[in-house]
RNA sequence: GGCGGCAUAGCCAAGCGGUAAGGCGACGGUCUGCAAAACCGUUAUACGUCGGUUCGAGUCCGACUGCCGCCUCCA
């Protein structure tokens, strides 16, 4: 049984779908004004390894995620820059598509857009207008929040507190502070589409609750997003949705946030590291297992000695692999059995691991533990090629819900072939001296040596 | 002010009432021409503080302290 944390609950609970053995999600992505940075990449990251591993336990998942491409930052950044909303913000996509695809995200079955649902968009405020939700100011269709008894539930947000902590200038006539827009009227300069209200644009969190009934049920499974979320945006998602009559998300999963120095990163405190920024100093591989290795509802703190540790860790595994692969051509014999019951007790560890809301480090302890018995196997020399080639398999198979590992080795280019080449007639000629001058120039090209009993192997650093 | 989260070794981190997983780093060892990798060993009488419940508590309860987040756009 998968176990997943409930924010609604406020508790772990068993994974109920709607349908046995289906899955569909709904992920609150990004607005698409500006790179991406390490906080966007971690709720991505997190959510992709939810994905992967039910799609793993046998799960047909569907997988939404939205880009957000119009709000007041994409039309101040669009002015800012001269340009349209339309063209700055598939531009963004493309820019986030691509970070995305190095950090191994696999893409969503759907990835609407709010500017391309406006007449969804329109009828349902229509129907919340039809339930008596909605109403009418000068500036545009509000919300009432008053009208839906579990408004807070989500957040423990209670209707008479938040009226103390209102902080913004609130539009004239709303019934309650809390009060959202659903439809924000025209401004000249903005974009705008014609409502039976008015021209205008929706409102931020309208988007969530039409795009998610629109590619997923009614009813669907889980609703994810980053702790930010939480209040007001989804908790006004909820407001909308089960105003309008339909049941929403049975379950709601929230991120963590990335942290630097111990405070959030956030584009408004300015202290953010883009994804490429990242990229530059560290693989998008290591970056990756930087951000799944924490349990994503902890707070990972982001410095340059936590992500040389992922990659260290990250770097042993690989490391692992190439081994193995190694022994797998090898001519050694040996029966598979050996390593069978290995592999189920690893199979059995990280599943149960992963099982209990995705519990990475139960998970990857049990692969540890794994890795060092292989390790054990091989300086034994006691490891099959048969039995290296289940290993290779089953890291393999670990690595459809991780997405960290390498398996293939790139082709060394002939000049660095050669020095490999004749460092290895050198050491046989005890020309010692020699040998580490070329061990070293090609330390410095990247190539890490190793000098075992079966020959030398190299890797890259 | 309201709501919520977190505090475990040098660092990251699991643990959910039965006597401290795992990783990174460091040190010692085996192996090696030397390294690297791998393996073995060492690295928390102790889980923010103080009380309480219990035969027994990082683990439950209370108080306190310290961090962080949400309450406003935010993954």
């Amino acid at each position: 049984m998968i176990r997943i944390y409930d924010t609604m609950k406020k508790k772990k609970v068993d994974l109920e779908t709607v349908e046995k053995k289906k899955v569909g999600i709904y992920l609150c992505g990004p607005t698409v004004y500006d790179y991406g940075h390490l906080g966007h990449g971690r709720s991505a990251v997190c959510f992709d390894l939810l994905r992967r591993y039910l799609s793993y336990r046998g799960y047909e998942v569907t997988f939404v995620r939205n880009w957000t491409d119009i709000d007041d930052k994409t039309i101040e950044r669009a002015k800012a820059e001269h340009t349209t909303v339309q063209e700055l913000t598939e531009r963004f996509i493309r820019i986030y598509e691509e970070d995305f695809e190095k950090l191994g995200i696999l893409e969503p079955d759907e990835a609407p857009k709010p500017t391309e649902h406006i007449p969804g968009i329109v009828s349902f405020i229509e129907r919340l207008f039809e339930r008596e939700h909605a109403y009418l100011l000068e500036d545009g269709v509000y919300y009432d929040i008053s009208t839906f008894d579990d408004y807070g539930k989500l957040s423990g947000q209670r209707l008479e507190d938040l009226k103390q902590g209102v902080r913004v200038d609130v539009a004239e006539g709303k019934r309650n502070p809390g009060d959202f827009a659903l439809w924000k009227f025209e401004k000249p300069g903005e974009p705008s589409w014609p409502s039976p209200w008015g021209n205008g644009r929706p409102g931020w969190h309208i988007e969530c609750s039409v795009m998610s009934g629109r590619y997923l049920k009614e009813e669907f499974d889980i609703h994810c997003g980053g702790q930010d979320l939480i209040f007001p945006h989804h908790e006004d998602e909820i407001a909308q949705s089960r105003g309008a009559g339909y049941r929403f998300a049975r379950y709601w999963m929230h991120n963590g946030f990335l942290n630097i120095d111990n405070e959030k990163m956030s584009k408004s405190l300015g202290n953010f590291f883009t994804l490429r920024q990242a990229f530059e100093l560290f693989s998008p591989k290591a970056v990756r297992f930087f951000l799944i290795s924490s349990h994503y509802r902890a707070p990972l703190n982001f410095s340059e000695e936590t992500l040389r540790q992922a990659e260290a860790a990250l770097q042993r595994f690989n490391d692992f692999i190439g081994r193995v692969a190694e022994a797998k051509q090898g001519e050694r014999g040996g029966t598979a059995e050996t390593i069978d019951a290995g592999i189920r007790r690893a199979r059995e560890g990280f599943t149960e691991g992963l099982d209990d809301d995705l519990n990475v480090s139960k998970a990857l302890a049990a692969l540890s533990d794994f890795v060092r018995d292989v390790n054990v196997l091989m300086e034994k020399g006691e490891l099959g090629s048969e039995s290296a080639g289940l290993v290779i398999e089953f890291m393999k198979e670990i690595d459809k819900v991780l997405g960290v590992f390498s398996f293939e080795k790139k082709k060394l280019d002939g000049e660095i072939e050669k020095l490999i080449e004749e460092r290895i007639f050198a050491r046989r000629k005890k020309e010692f001296a020699r040998a580490d001058a070329i061990r070293d120039r090609l330390l410095k090209m990247g190539i890490v040596l190793e000098d075992t009993k079966d020959g030398t192997r190299w890797k890259r650093a």
